[in-house]
DNA sequence: GAGTTGTACTATGATATTTAGTACAGTTTG
DNA sequence: CAAACTGTACTAAATATCATAGTACAACTC
């Protein structure tokens, strides 16, 4: 059972959320290449929300090529997604970037940030 | 002269751009205790923007006990302000927290992510 | 007294998000 | 064949957020 969080209560759009537990499924092996994603109807009754809010979240990863639609068949994951772990690393490291530049602007010593990795890394 | 960089184009609203420019200048020792700070008109003046849109940045900064007011004299930054850091570092900890977990869901060693924050912090 | 300060309103426009409902062509299933 | 599914494309409405415009008032400075 394929399960997605979702929080309406955060700023960011249920839309966004979708996609980005979509992406997380896929890049964690839970979604593979050509295998049927479950349909705009059915996830939208799973997840409690507006048939047309999952549409938007499809059509915006068909855009990114990670999704594929066969005509009265359903959405197919792309071959293309294989690569999704590499595009998401460089939005990861612009993430790193800022972080690192306002620990530093809040004084924060490069150590210190090892530590909290090295936590992070290992926590589960 | 003190100068706060506004980007329309962002999604994060002006406001919250300005409490973080703010914050900034406090955390980098451009602002200090007592001194005041520069007033509603003339902040929106100076950025191009509404005075109200100021104003809804310093009362927030007011409710974070940032800013203090004087009837008729203007706002002033706290004692309080010292401790910015202090809080700044529990944010920034956990920026590096997701980052780190999406590193790993990415597929990223720890040796990977500890360059990119070694390059990070030796840049300018 | 004139000009400044913060603060508190009302009103408006623009935009984004989400929901609701309807419709249609293609495919699958019974 | 017919019913039930698929993605897709609309219109419409409700809601929230953001930013702007304008006005007003009490307190303070010069």
């Amino acid at each position: 059972m394929i399960t997605i969080k979702l929080d309406k209560t955060l700023k960011m759009p249920i839309y966004e959320q979708l996609i980005a537990g979509i992406k997380n499924l896929i890049m964690t092996g839970k979604l593979h290449a050509h295998q049927q994603i479950i349909s705009v109807r059915a996830m939208a009754k799973e997840l409690g929300i507006n048939p047309n809010t999952v549409q938007k979240a499809y059509a915006l990863l068909k855009q990114d090529d990670l999704l594929y639609s066969v005509a009265g068949k359903g959405d197919f994951i792309t071959e293309n997604a294989v690569h999704l772990k590499d595009f998401k690393k460089d939005e990861i490291k612009e993430l790193f970037y800022t972080a690192t530049k306002q620990a530093q602007n809040a004084g924060m010593w490069i150590d210190e940030i090892f530590t909290i990795i090295d936590e992070a890394y290992s926590s589960n």
